[in-house]
DNA sequence: CGAGCTCTTGATTCTCGTCAAGAAGGGTGG
DNA sequence: CCACCCTTCTTGACGAGAATCAAGAGCTCG
């Protein structure tokens, strides 16, 4: 039995072939999900269960397939794309609570209804569960159960980070920290000194995930230019050019 | 077996007595957490397995008693008394990512060691396990397992609410969310039209929790005493006017 | 009754938001 | 392949809201 709390698997995007085994049903095996999502814990024959309850949908970008507030049926499990998940007050005001990569499950925050918005970020492709079927999979294979609990514990870890950057720190340490978070999200080239970084969304998205406006997003990142911290490239690419000073300047402004 | 998220039980501080069943340990039938607390899960002989892996513990206001990074050996349930859990940064700057009240479980969001620190906020009482051995019985008793995933689950929906708070709302609309939160931890006595509660925590904790100064903070509850909204009183009494109307502010400044 | 907190209030500063305009980038159709 | 359009991004000027600095009032508790 592995460990009650946060022993997730590693994430080797590269990898993510030798995780999966010639048992498992053919979408699983090129599934960039299957060495890192909740599937990751179950054998062959548990995934082909699993597999038949679920669903592989796909849609574009800038598509809301959770709507805040609507009867919670069922999760997903992100398995291409980037998507983010939001709350939002009436008058339209928006927090980007996370970003969702391969191997997310949503819907842990849930109750009877969704308690938050989600939104594709490029074209993404889900696997959806029923919720209904998923929780009798669970009861037949106590070892999501654990699995989620794991997920949901590391998920609030990520959470208590963010309202500290949120409730203390400067735009110029959110912004260096999230750089940080995205690096460790694994969307990136590591050459030998530099990291080149692709960011999927757009700066009103990261202004949404900060608690900044889009000005302050840019004018932040145009300073963090001009001293040579990150070099910015077409198609939202950032080389990073001194982790390290960033590390600093994400604790200390 | 009961749902997979958010089956919280419904807090009755006031009936807590009938949680207690007379097979339960002593301690436990008098125990303001039994009817809310994990252990709500468990029969009169389950409780008995955990009661005998458990210890109880007590401490003064104010003392720090999970060291933020230190290795996590044990978790613990609030039994009586308010802690905070808190995240810090080097140079001291720190967020309260929430109060803990009877019935709350600490621990959910740890890995090897605790990313967070927790402190007394007024005298308290606590139940404290041994990492290890609740894990052998989580292992024993599945619907501890399910009961933990619930409370992680809510937890979640709770540290969404806050990161919304904390990245979007104003001031004023962080204190009246706020106030409207202590009404539902239900600290407070309702009369019929006025609700009067009793915060235990100081200018400095609400300010550390709202991501705000000792200065605002108190400023904005002057401003609310001015508008008629509140009134405040010795021993950090505080009497709701208009709830309604606090719902609003909360919302929209 | 006095010491040390906690809380309130005022004056001032500063960070970030708002408003506005223009540049750059990406996609589409001729 | 280029012109055009729309979205995204950048930059500047200005202003507002909250932080900071400072002083004093109010509570608690020994």
């Amino acid at each position: 039995m592995t460990s009650l709390f946060s022993e997730r698997p590693a994430i080797f995007p590269e990898n993510c072939f030798f995780a999966a085994e010639g048992g498992d049903p053919p979408v699983c095996q090129i599934c960039r999900a299957r060495g890192s999502g909740v599937c990751s814990v179950l054998s062959p024959e548990e995934l082909s269960a699993l597999y038949q309850v679920s669903e592989r949908i796909s849609f574009p970008p800038g598509h809301i397939f959770i709507e805040e507030g609507t009867d919670a049926w069922c999760f997903y499990n992100v398995t291409q794309g980037t998507v983010k998940l939001f709350r939002s007050l009436p008058d339209g005001r928006r927090q980007i609570t996370g970003f969702g990569s391969p191997g997310c499950f949503i819907g842990l925050a849930v109750t009877e209804t969704y308690g938050f918005g989600a939104e594709t970020v490029e074209a993404v492709t889900l696997c959806r569960f029923s919720r209904k079927k998923l929780e009798t999979l669970v009861n037949r294979f106590p070892q999501l159960e654990r699995r989620l609990l794991n997920e949901a514990s590391h998920e609030l870890v990520l959470a208590q980070d963010q309202m500290l950057l949120l409730g203390r720190k400067t735009a110029r340490e959110r912004v260096a920290s999230f750089l940080l978070t995205r690096i460790a999200a694994d969307d990136c080239e590591h050459t030998q000194d530099s990291i080149v970084l692709h960011l999927p969304m757009t700066r009103a998205d990261i202004a949404d995930y900060l608690g900044l406006t889009i000005e302050t997003v840019s004018r932040t990142l145009s300073r963090m230019r001009q001293d040579g911290l990150i070099r910015t490239g077409a198609d939202r690419m950032i080389e990073i050019r001194s982790r390290e000073r960033l590390r600093t300047l994400s604790l200390e402004g």
